[in-house]
DNA sequence: TATTGTTATACTCTATAACTATA
DNA sequence: TATAGTTATAGAGTATAACAATA
């Protein structure tokens, strides 16, 4: 088990340590980023985020949160009630729906989007620019590795 | 919002982005192992995380994963009717209880973690141990300074 | 009076299983 | 037959408010 992203880290931090106090701390400020504007939870932020340059069916939601398409219903009525998504019937298979972003889903998912690029920016504060980009670059190679190998997962980017 | 961790990375990720993405990584891949392994929510492995090194009441745990006392109170509920926790009577102040890992609990935290870090170790085999080294300590200093930051939250390693 | 913990209540989120409409 | 989506159901997780016991 990592340590607790927020006692005070000891002077020196495993890697494992470092990277999942990371991760709590960065998915933490999201969750309280998107709480405190505008009451949204962690998975609704999500579902706003990747609507934001898709729309996707039920299922091809479901693919890329991955959840059951069970739960994903009920994720979009919930998000529905608050007027931040729409269900259109889809022309091609009459058994789909496609769900895209309502104009005030997308202002708010734009709004929380640059709050927490301002809430990371801040974190990064004491940082160099150039290590910022070192940290990134290192970052960018972890990810595109993984993505590589299980890309299987979701390249679904064109969903319906 | 951040674009999703799962779907391919673009050649050139931002900092925010990158950021994001991997904490989404990480965190998942905690939530994965945990569940996989013995069916533990992601709470549930923090708890056990915290109580690796710790023996704090209901109101110091609330304070250390950041929920309401009556949130904590389900949750070490849950725990306890699985033998992974236990509850014993603070003698010095009556009101209070101690919450302890039992040995088994203590097994499980051992065995979660050890996965875990294993899981990382793959996830980071793309870097170089020195890059594995700079990574570790811009994180380092990112949450040191973070924690210096906003240290009045949780410093209660020693919590009764 | 203030604090600790529990309980009642309500809501979000999640999965499984059963169902319908369409393919 | 198979797939897309919904619904019923059950449970974890969360917060607020009210409460009993202790400080």
């Amino acid at each position: 088990m990592p340590s607790q992203p927020t006692a005070t880290p000891p002077p020196q931090l495993t890697t494992v340590d470092a990277l999942a106090q990371t991760a709590f701390l960065i998915q933490g400020t999201l969750e309280r980023r998107a709480a405190a504007d505008h009451g949204f939870s962690l998975v609704q932020t999500r579902l706003l985020g990747v609507l934001r340059d898709r729309q996707p069916t039920i299922n091809g939601l479901a693919r890329l949160l991955g959840l059951d398409k069970s739960s994903v219903s009920g994720l979009v009525d919930r998000a529905q009630r608050r007027g931040l998504v729409t269900r259109t019937p889809s022309t091609a298979d009459r058994r789909s729906v496609l769900v895209s972003l309502t104009p005030e889903g997308r202002a708010l998912a734009t709004e929380v989007a640059g709050r927490f690029a301002a809430d990371v920016a801040t974190i990064l504060g004491p940082l160099t620019p150039s290590e910022r980009a070192t940290l990134t670059g290192l970052l960018s190679r972890v990810l595109v590795a993984h993505a590589a190998a299980h890309g299987v997962d979701l390249l679904a980017t064109t969903d319906h």
